[in-house]
RNA sequence: GCGGGUGUAGCUCAAUUGGUUAGAGCACUCCCCUGUCACGGGAGAGGCUGCGGGUUCGAGUCCCGUCACUCGCGCCA
């Protein structure tokens, strides 16, 4: 018989019909037995009379087993319907009741997770996830990125993916390290973004870019920040800052509100970083109102012209967002003169939401004079320069269009949207705070054949 | 790297000033129950109190060390 998903039971009153799924309680009374059933679509009473064939399946069936359900789909009587729950009107009749995979006692309760502790639910997160509030973090998050994604087709971009396997960048956060095989004692870099390819593949003519893309970082964990995290990246040719702006606005509003959220003010409202700092004292602030926060209203605003550099422990200029980025059409002189370093803007803009970051991009240098000159400003010789950034120099020289692009974390935009405060509850299989993995415990030892042929040796340190 | 918190039954937590045999709820096993819906009632099993040392007549409790988890700071272009 095919299946019928619980979602849709209604249709198929006083049919006999085959549901699959799992128990999510079992309610034993003596002679009659009742179930809660449940599949990736709801879930439904299921009860068994004590004349029915199940009857001592029933009795045996341990709670969170999979089962194969075959029942009468029946309106429940008057005095027993529950209108506090789904398909509280109805009830399966069973007639057979098929255990296809029983479950042990699971260690903590599948239905309230919140109170059992972080590596417990990391162990067994693969029960953690059957959780209904992890079923709707989860499927919350696929929903949004697939919003974004047809939004962004229906803006004509296309999704390519760029390389896992790169190279370490000097600057920025600590890098994820791969060793080669091929060539013993180097090593590949996991990408902290996409930035430098996605820029090149302005320069190879696609325009408009895309890609739900994967950065890692190598700095400790917070509560809102992993090893790993993912974001929807843009990038598009002949635009400027208001040009995208509007691209993420838009795409930002009618996913929210496809998705049944009020946004609190359209067009979002927009500071300069001057102007941020002097009002809220961050740039991260929050505009919402007690009341909006009841009825989980998302409060977007921009934030841009950010200071380009700043001074370093050292004493030396260093960015402040971006290498990649152009100062704001006005300062590009004192950028290329070198005067005014400590006043000149960056035309970066970040979108914040519900006093998180949630967005961050810039206009970007496309002439390969106006990069150098940033990295003049940081004391950059020029061989340094031609090591660091000699291939986007090199590129820049076949006809760069002018091109800007964006960054939208996706955990953080589901954070905002489920009302969550941490990472973990909208990624899978994210990590404990030490940086082990859910389930497997990563990282792990590799034998002393793996290491030898990674031509890396490993010297055992002594305690003391 | 630094600071705070936590660590007791499968899970969530109690345990007075250091004092008898470390308790409860849920889960689990068995028994009873024909309208429950986190069903209910009865009985039972389940502990290296994270680990190692110390103080003490006596340590879950105090001290030292260590490990794990967690929150924050540093860090995170």
């Amino acid at each position: 018989m095919e299946r019928t998903y619980i979602r849709d039971l209604h249709e198929h009153i006083g049919e006999n019909i085959l549901v699959r799924g799992w128990i999510s309680v079992r309610r034993d009374q003596g002679k009659m037995v009742f179930f809660d059933f449940r599949d990736m679509t709801g879930s439904v009473q299921g009860v068994v009379l004590p004349k029915s064939a199940a009857i001592e399946a029933a009795k045996s069936a341990s709670r969170e087993s999979v089962v194969s359900v075959s029942a009468e789909v029946k309106k429940r009587p008057e005095q027993n319907v529950n209108p506090e729950i789904q398909n509280g009107d109805i009830e399966l009749v069973v007639e057979g009741l098929v255990v296809e995979s029983e479950a042990a006692p699971p260690p903590f309760e599948i239905d309230d997770t919140s109170s059992v502790g972080e590596d417990t639910r990391l162990h067994y997160r693969y029960l953690d996830l059957r959780s209904p509030r992890m079923q709707r973090n989860i499927r919350m998050r696929s929903e949004f990125v697939r919003l974004c994604r047809e939004f962004l087709f229906n803006e004509a971009f296309t999704e390519i993916e760029t390389p896992l396997l790169t190279e370490s960048t000097p600057e920025g956060s600590r890098d994820f390290v791969v060793p080669s095989r091929l060539h013993p004692g180097k090593f590949y870099a996991l990408p902290q973004s996409p930035q430098q390819y996605k820029q090149l593949l302005m320069v190879a003519g696609f325009e408009r870019y895309f890609q739900i893309a994967r950065a890692l970082r190598d700095e400790d964990l917070r509560a809102d920040r992993g090893f790993e995290h993912s974001q929807i990246d843009i990038e598009m040719s002949f635009v400027e800052q208001e040009d995208v702006m509007q691209l993420v606005e838009s795409m930002m509003t009618s996913v929210a509100e496809a998705l049944g959220f009020t946004v609190k003010e359209k067009p979002f409202p927009r500071f300069t970083h001057e102007e941020a700092l002097a009002k809220f004292g961050s740039d991260k602030f929050d505009l919402r109102t007690e009341d909006d926060k009841q009825k989980g209203v998302l409060s977007y605003a921009w934030v841009y012209q950010f200071p380009f550099f700043e001074k370093s422990e050292g004493g030396q200029w260093t960015f402040t967002h971006n290498p990649f980025s152009m100062p704001i059409p006005e300062h590009l002189d004192w950028l290329m003169k070198g005067e005014n370093t400590e006043k000149i803007l960056t035309a970066q803009y970040d979108l914040v939401c519900n006093g998180s970051e949630a967005a961050g991009g810039s206009v970007r240098a496309h002439k390969p004079e106006i990069l150098e000159a940033v990295y003049k400003t940081m004391g950059y010789a020029d061989t340094r320069i031609e090591e660091s950034i000699g291939h986007m120099l090199e590129a820049f020289r076949f006809g760069a269009p002018p091109h800007g692009g964006i960054a939208i974390g996706i955990e953080r935009c589901i954070m905002n949207l489920t009302g969550e405060q941490y990472l973990r509850e909208v990624q899978a299989f994210p990590m404990t705070r030490g940086g082990q993995t859910a389930v497997m415990k990563a990282p792990k030892s590799l034998s002393a054949e793996q290491l030898k042929e990674l031509g890396i040796g490993i010297e055992k340190k002594k305690r003391a």
